[in-house]
Formats: structure tokens, C-alpha cells, sequence
DNA sequence: CACATTATGGACTGGACGGTCCAGTCCATA
DNA sequence: TATGGACTGGACCGTCCAGTCCATAATGTG
């Protein structure tokens, strides 16, 4: 019905499919990620997103592939916030702060968490959802912190053996057990908490790395 | 109808009641880890266990409960092990390394994952499953590794300043990017990145904290 | 041995859900 | 005005499953 008036109000000429289309991704999106896969109905996801039923199976073919097209855009989309950004090159110290700084942010964020729980419940009937993300997610982020650290060596700024090792032991470290606190217990981290734990993670990697 | 041979040929006299309790507890754990909540059917947990659905429902209320129970059987029972590790109070060093690999270890085990993973799949359906996981696990855990920083702080091994952060962060590093690959691409981590880690984690902690 | 109590197992219920089908509507284009 | 494609809504089917019922068997008690 609301679908049907706005039709009438927005644009009209085109578009027809994907606003649907994205309608459905988003209600989809959004009860997957609250309520996870078992538990969203398909009814469900089509009346919040406004469609009927014939529609999703138009558009995605099944649960199965509406939930694994979600789950991978979902994955390929988080990242994006970190990716830009941009590492003004100042201090390998304060860069790394911000990097983890900003890292523990974004992965402690609800729908972060949410994602998260949610590829770790279904990775056993979704394997390539889970390939995508750790792709998409952790080896990004390390790939991305060994490229920094590999140059900032080169620079002579830091000394590490394994860059690869060592960005992985640095995000590990940063997000280990907060993360799992978090999900487990659903609580939220508070900012305080966040900002002893980037200190000393930074710290001890500076300690280990740092060549002044 | 197994079950009722085995009730001919073994004791009789008593037992018969926890006899089939516990062949539900170990039952429904293994169905329970391998399959997770939703995928596990009563009817299959009676099944293998050998026993009649009606039994299940007169031993333990309900599914939920029936899960409850055991997912916190579970958490008790699983750091059972790291408790017993006894730390011959050898160099401050060694005894950290030791510790680090059984944890390493026994947190890297199909079962220990599959717990986890179950924990966090179901933590908002059973909000004190989690707790009960969380203290028994990694609160339990540092704990234990908090106090013997202490203790070596007092005998001056040591230098740190905040110990229950240390041993956060320690446990933290060691595990939380391995773990978080071996449950999202259902894979095992080979011994030799097990060492490797380990190596790095100590080497990291003593250069915060060492003395020498 | 007879009787009361309780455990057992299989059949059954009620409801949820994935997926299909279809009659009819809306709308854009020709 | 006619054609065709996208969409709707809702009936419907088959399946799965938690939970219940009941007839029967096993056990304990006088």
C-alpha cells in the first residue's frame, strides 16, 4: 500500500524493479541481521519490506540466496568505512592509534557485532559467505596494516621481522577479548574501556617494533 | 531397542534413571555442538540416545531447557582442563609459554570452537547460557592469569602495572584473530602457527613486562 | 502373586514455514 | 485501445517439529 503512493509521488517513469529490489535488501538486511537466519521468516521480511512473498522468490530464488547475496554485500560494504580512512603520514605511533582506534569502532558497532555473530552461526551452512568475509575483513585490514608496516619499515621508522605476523597479532590483540565479550555477553564496550585497551595495544607494539 | 538389550545385560538393580540421563546429556551435547539449537530435533536427540521422546520431556522440561543445561554443563566442564595445569613455578617466562600453548590448544579444539560458536549463535535466546560461558571461560581464565602476575610482580619477575588488562590483552593476542578464522572458515590452525603465535604473544608480554 | 506406580515409546496434534500457483491489477509502451 | 511484463495477495501444499496423549510394559510394594 505505502509502496503503491509512493510509486505515485516518486519519479514513476523507471526504477520500478530496483526499488523494490532494494526495499527487500533492506528489510532483509535489517531482520537478518536482528534476528538471525533461523528465526526471519520469509513472510516476515516481505512484509517489512513492503512486496509480496512472489516477489522475493522473483528476485532472489530462495532463503538461501536471498540470505547469502545479503550476508556478502553486508561484508564487502563494512570494510568500506576503513578503507577510506586515510593515513595522514605522520607518527607510525599516532597512525597506528588512529588506525586502531578507529578499527575498534567500527567492529564493536551493534551491526558489526551483528554481522559478525551471524557469519560465525551460519559459516558451516553459508562457507563461501564466510570466505567473502574473512576476505572482505580481517585479511583486508591485515593486508592493509603489513603494506603500512612494510613501508614504514623501509623508512626505518619501525623494525619488524613478519609484517604479516605482526598486523595480524596487532588487530588480534586490539579486538580479541572485547569482541568476545560483546558477543557474548550483548553489552556494549564502553569508550573508556576502548581507549585503555588501543593505548596498550599500541604501546606494546611500539615496544616490540618502535626503533627510537 | 538397543537400549533395551543394554537394560538386560547391565546391572538392573538401580541406576536405570541417570543411566538414560546422562545417555540424553551426551547425546544431545554432541547434536548440539555438531548441529546447533535450531538444527537439532528432539526427535533425533531421542533417537540417539536411545530412549523415547517422552523421556526426554519428563527428564528435562523442554528443548530449551534441555539445551540450557547442557551448554552450561559444557562451559563448566571445558576450562576443567586448563585449571589442572599446574605451573611448576619454573622462570616467569616459561611458565607464560606453557600456559599460552595448552590455552592455545585447548581453545583450538573442534569441541572448544564448536561451544563457542554456539554460545555466540544463542547468546540472546539464552542470555545466562552466556553469562554462565563467560565466567567459567575467558573471565575465569584471566582471572587465574591476573593472580599469577601478581604473585610474580611481588617477587619482582615481573613489572605490571595493571594486571588484569595484562592478562586481558595476553589472552586476547593469543587467541582472538586465530580463533576468529577457525570459525569463520571452518578450518584447523596447524601446530607450527600455533608456535609461532605463542612465541610472538610471550616474547610481546615479556618485553612490556619483564624485568631483566 | 496381585496391585499401584511409574517409565516408555509410538502415534498424534497444532502450528509454523518454505515454496508454488494463480487470478487479477497496474502501468508503460505501441 | 491493446499488449505484455511486473506486482499483489492470498490460498494452498508438503514438511518439519515441539510438545502431548495413551496404551503398554517394567518396577516396586503389600
Amino acid at each position: 500500500m505505502s509502496s503503491r503512493s509512493s510509486h505515485m509521488i516518486i519519479s514513476d517513469t523507471d526504477c520500478r524493479n530496483s526499488e523494490k529490489k532494494t526495499a527487500v535488501i533492506a528489510a532483509a538486511t535489517r531482520i537478518f541481521l536482528e534476528q538471525g537466519f533461523h528465526n526471519s521468516s520469509m513472510d516476515a521480511i516481505a512484509r517489512a519490506a513492503g512486496v509480496s512473498k512472489q516477489t522475493l522468490y522473483n528476485t532472489f530464488g530462495s532463503k538461501e540466496s536471498l540470505f547469502s547475496a545479503i550476508a556478502c554485500e553486508r561484508c564487502l560494504d563494512m570494510l568500506s568505512a576503513l578503507l577510506e580512512s586515510e593515513q595522514a603520514d605522520a607518527n607510525a605511533e599516532a597512525t597506528l592509534h588512529a588506525f586502531a582506534k578507529t578499527l575498534l569502532q567500527i567492529l564493536l558497532e551493534p551491526a558489526a557485532l551483528a554481522l559478525h555473530r551471524l557469519i560465525i552461526a551460519e559459516s558451516a551452512r553459508f562457507p563461501e559467505v564466510g570466505q567473502i568475509y574473512h576476505r572482505a575483513g580481517p585479511e583486508r585490514g591485515n593486508r592493509l596494516l603489513a603494506k603500512y608496516l612494510d613501508h614504514q619499515c623501509q623508512l626505518h621508522h619501525l623494525d619488524v621481522r613478519n609484517t604479516v605476523l605482526a598486523a595480524q597479532q596487532f588487530t588480534g590483540a586490539l579486538i580479541g577479548s572485547v569482541r568476545t565479550r560483546a558477543l557474548v555477553l550483548n553489552k556494549t564496550i564502553s569508550p573508556a574501556e576502548q581507549r585503555r585497551i588501543v593505548d596498550y595495544t599500541v604501546n606494546c607494539f611500539m615496544r616490540m617494533h618502535g626503533t627510537s
